[in-house]
DNA sequence: CACACACCTCAAGTTCGCTCGAACTCGAGG
DNA sequence: CCTCGAGTTCGAGCGAACTTGAGGTGTGTG
């Protein structure tokens, strides 16, 4: 027989509060069964749902975003590899430029190493007004500030 | 001589909200000289910490954690590379973590092919989280459903 | 010098993603 | 059967990060 979940057997498992379970449910992320009770009973499936909304969370998308990529798993059945790969082609696109986005930040905070010039106060592309960088256009670096 | 920047000039040029700089400056993520009128003039030197701004944030780092960083920069001169370079020191941590967990999510979507097991649920490989527990309550990894 | 439009302050409102409290019910162990 | 911790609903509240509106002032152009 299958194992029914309660919503705090599942808030230990996830990490999530079971408010929040509540409130994700109320958002249609996730469902739930019934008891005669009116208590709720999660079928395992949902701990997978729930882990995938945090990390989804924790890269930047909000929930109606996660709603929308949910939305494509299926009700009746536990999702296939083929179901995940459904989000994972709609989402890498995303995904990879959030992890360029990173990258970037990280290595202009390195000291503008990509570009090859030396500080960032005299990279052309960061901060244009000074005579240092006059040749050559470069690699188009994260939000130019833009000065001429 | 240093032409000093109006509210909407910045606004325009950042691509942020002049009612967000405000904001920003009431958070002391910014700073501005004022005119006989009362009115805000930036230097230059705020288009850049506005996009570090925007950059981190869609990182996903709150603005306290922004002011935080930002407010080792000096405040009377233009930082230099040494500047930005202890900021990258504090945060590289955090965004190779961040870059980590995108790419976990983004192969792990991709239907776990790299390590042939049929379901997300199965795997471990991509789901290293037999490091987790060791390290406090740091963040749990990725999609955890420790399931069986 | 007039005039439009950019700017000012301050308070209140908005959206997101929850959390809390009140008041009540369920359900497993003794 | 009783108890009591775990569950229920509903509405209010919260913090973050802004936006909006009212009511008033500055400033550059014709």
């Amino acid at each position: 027989m299958e194992q029914a979940l309660t919503i705090g057997a599942v808030a230990e498992r996830t990490g999530v509060a079971p408010s929040a379970l509540r409130y994700y449910e109320a958002e249609g992320l996730i469902t739930s069964t019934r008891t005669d009770g009116n208590q709720r009973r999660y079928h395992r499936d949902v701990l997978r749902r729930v882990s995938f909304v945090k990390v989804a969370q924790q890269v930047g998308l909000s929930l109606g975003e996660i709603h929308e990529a949910l939305a494509s798993l299926p009700e009746s059945r536990t999702p296939t590899q083929e179901d995940w790969s459904r989000i994972s082609r709609a989402w890498r696109p995303r995904l990879d430029e959030q992890i360029h986005l990173i990258e970037r930040l990280r290595d202009r905070l390195d000291g503008c190493i990509g570009c090859g010039c030396l500080s960032l106060k005299a990279c052309r592309l960061l901060n244009p007004g000074d005579h240092a960088g006059e040749h050559g256009s470069g690699p188009r670096y994260l939000i130019g500030d833009e000065d001429e």
